[in-house]
DNA sequence: AGTCAAAATAAGAATGATTGTTATTATTTT
DNA sequence: AAAATAATAACAATCATTCTTATTTTGACT
């Protein structure tokens, strides 16, 4: 894997993003610095980067992919409300729940929860009142 | 939701569906007894099934959208070998594993599986000895 | 049975996300 | 510095899915 500025720069906006991003909203964030970056490129290196574990892909069924650069293990919220995207962090691997769910072994799994992020709750609670 | 020819065959295509079809494969199932069927028609009819709880969706990252027609409580894994999906029936629903996870509660959830299934396990095993 | 409004359809265009192609450029190795 | 390899920009192509529109079917009500 060559150095190339525009991976680096496409890592460096994941690393950076608060939510979790995708191809399409690096791309806008890394063109502020590098102007004439193919949007295909940003996909090849997300794609690259998260094949070697640098960054972690985030599946949510009905929506493009999304990436997040917490690597360490944790789980997904998507708000049913306003659709951002929360990191859900047990107390203990869901992977142990799993493992016995089949004879021939688990060997990974794709999970997001639905419901409501702490912002979109607290706004119902007050309109309630 | 008034009858149509159409939709019932595409109802009953997925009833008797033993994989968990995409809806091209049912698509091309049903046009055995209705050759001017559009695809359109087999995407509207199998949202609006699935939207009135009497099919369940199964979506799997990076493929079409599968359709079940088994809507009691259980899971699905994909084979990582073959690609096909199996179901899983937990003992205890997952659901109430889920609900703690979130302060603001977890209204639903996506989960697939990843193992070998079976067949793939039974079929490494032989060439194994 | 005949009329009407609502719902559904076929056909095909359109969309949106993602990947493929190709000629060129950048990076690494010799 | 030259050769070999990987990466890029530009844009075409693909694939799943939804949208549009003119037409047909269905079910309710005479």
């Amino acid at each position: 894997m060559k150095y190339s500025r525009q991976r680096e720069l496409i890592r460096e906006a994941v690393e950076r993003s608060t939510h979790h991003p995708t191809a399409d909203a690096i791309y806008q964030e890394v063109r502020k610095k590098e102007p004439n970056i193919s949007l295909a490129t940003v996909y090849r290196n997300l794609n690259q980067l998260a094949d070697n574990g640098i960054i972690r892909r985030v599946a949510v069924p009905g929506e493009p992919e999304h990436f997040d650069h917490t690597m360490a293990y944790h789980e997904h919220m998507i708000c049913t409300q306003c659709g951002c995207v929360v990191d859900i962090w047990p107390e203990k691997p869901l992977y142990e729940q799993f493992e016995a769910l089949s004879e021939t072994g688990i060997t990974g799994y794709d999970l997001i929860l639905h419901g409501l992020c702490r912002a979109c709750a607290d706004r119902n609670n007050l309109k309630q009142d």
